[in-house]
DNA sequence: CAGTGGTCTAGACCACTGG
DNA sequence: CAGTGGTCTAGACCACTGC
């Protein structure tokens, strides 16, 4: 087979023939294209989470290249945690249910041992209200202020010991329907939920730390003192395409628990 | 040209040819020994930080395997950071002197704009003494309690404004004749002084991240009252082989600047 | 222009999974 | 056993760098 050789299906091929205007077209391999086109069923949800995408023979004849390019698309999707790969199995869509990771965005770990010698966490649903954003919220969630957006607050307990106090913010319009009711009763992670129950799948997130001191009312629902030193963990999940879908603040005790960090 | 076929310079073959013993030698792939190959040239410093390794296809020549194997070999290792491809000029081993990317392990970044903005912090070493390491730091660097370790105290400020106060343990063999003449002298991070003074390379690290109160002495050193609440980072930094060579223990002021992390 | 890494193909074979 | 992802090869061509 001669190289890529236009095909119907495939879109345009940008290398670099023909004379180019100033800051040219930027050059886009082949398997970079393929990425994207899989990254636009994904998001259209052809497949579901947890399920099977085509096999790379599939997908190789589909966009009509070869099953090297495809698996180079694949292996940078699975690296972004977009898809998993099983060797004899196939390749699934990743999914924040059923993910041997749970809480996969969490990253307090008790200070001995891991985080399944815990058992799962205790969750208490402290408040679950629809108000209207202000500045910051809708700043952090691409919104314009005024716009509805639901807040949830809640707190996570370990063994027994409350450790982290969470709010959130939502648009309530991708989240129309949540309430607290569906909250306590949902057994797995919040972005599980998400996911089965509104269609919207985390992708990836930032977080901007910073040590604070309780207030009263912090240190009422964590069972500390005001003044106490907590670790405040402000952060925006996105869904595909980097779309902010929620703000998160979290104030986490860290006598028992720490941040855990991996550089390199 | 055949298969493999077992040439000089190569080293065992795993396959699952022959009878294996229970708890088998669980199969590695070619390109993952040709990764442990090159992994120890850059160990022996066979070739230094900074400079060129050789051509992927020098490689493919010497290790007797197609460009194809060495080349998957590599993208483990620039995942890895320990290399850095450059297109159509090589592929260098990563250093932390000169990479673009000052303070690799640094996550603080001020609350508008980035590191950059802020021009270069301001080094002021406090304390520079040799000891011997107690139980903890013995455990950390993999010592024994008593050992021979230094200890260096140091404070960096931003634009004026003191921001962190950082305890440093090294093993002394490693980084014997370090002063803190040497420290104030050099002109760049700690890393890339420990890697041009001492020949000792900074991989990969852990950090453990807590909220704590300053008491009056970190106080004054970054010119906060006594039970201002700081970030407690506390990193352990590996050479090659997971060796731990440092344990860091920082306090950043977090009024101005964030700890930074991305999930995914 | 030669040399480097980067892309793409085509085909063979291997390891793993499940029926 | 067939089907999947995983490895390996060989060769062609492209994009980028520097002389």
């Amino acid at each position: 087979m001669p190289p890529p050789s236009n095909d119907p299906e495939l879109p345009v091929e940008a290398p670099g023939s023909g004379a180019l205007a100033a800051s040219g077209p930027a050059f886009s391999p082949l398997y970079q294209q393929i990425k994207g086109l899989i990254l636009q069923s994904l998001q259209a949800r052809e497949w579901k989470p947890g399920s099977a995408i085509p096999s790379e023979m599939d997908l190789a004849a589909r966009y009509r290249v070869s099953q090297g390019t495809v698996r180079k698309a694949i292996d940078e999707l699975a690296a972004d945690n977009l898809v998993v790969r099983r060797q004899g199995k196939g390749t699934f869509v990743a999914t924040h249910a059923e993910q041997h990771v749970q809480y996969r965005f969490l990253k307090l770990t008790p200070d001995n041992g891991d985080r399944a010698s815990e058992g799962p966490a205790e969750r208490r649903i402290v408040d679950c209200r629809r108000q209207r954003a202000g500045a910051d919220v809708a700043r952090a969630l691409g919104l314009r202020a005024g716009d509805a957006v639901l807040q949830v607050r809640r707190v996570l307990a370990f063994v027994g010991v409350p450790t982290i106090l969470e709010d959130l913010w939502l648009p309530a319009g991708p989240f129309k329907g949540l309430t607290a009711e569906r909250l306590a009763e949902y057994h797995g992670t919040m972005y599980a939920l998400f996911e089965v129950e509104f269609g919207v799948r985390m992708v990836r997130a930032e977080e901007r730390i910073r040590a604070v001191a309780a207030d009263a009312a912090q240190g009422a629902l964590l069972g500390v003192t005001a003044g106490t030193p907590l670790l405040s963990v402000e952060r925006i999940a996105h869904t595909y395409n980097d779309v902010p879908m929620e703000l998160r603040r979290g104030l986490y005790r860290t006598d028992t628990h720490h941040y855990r960090n991996e550089l390199s």
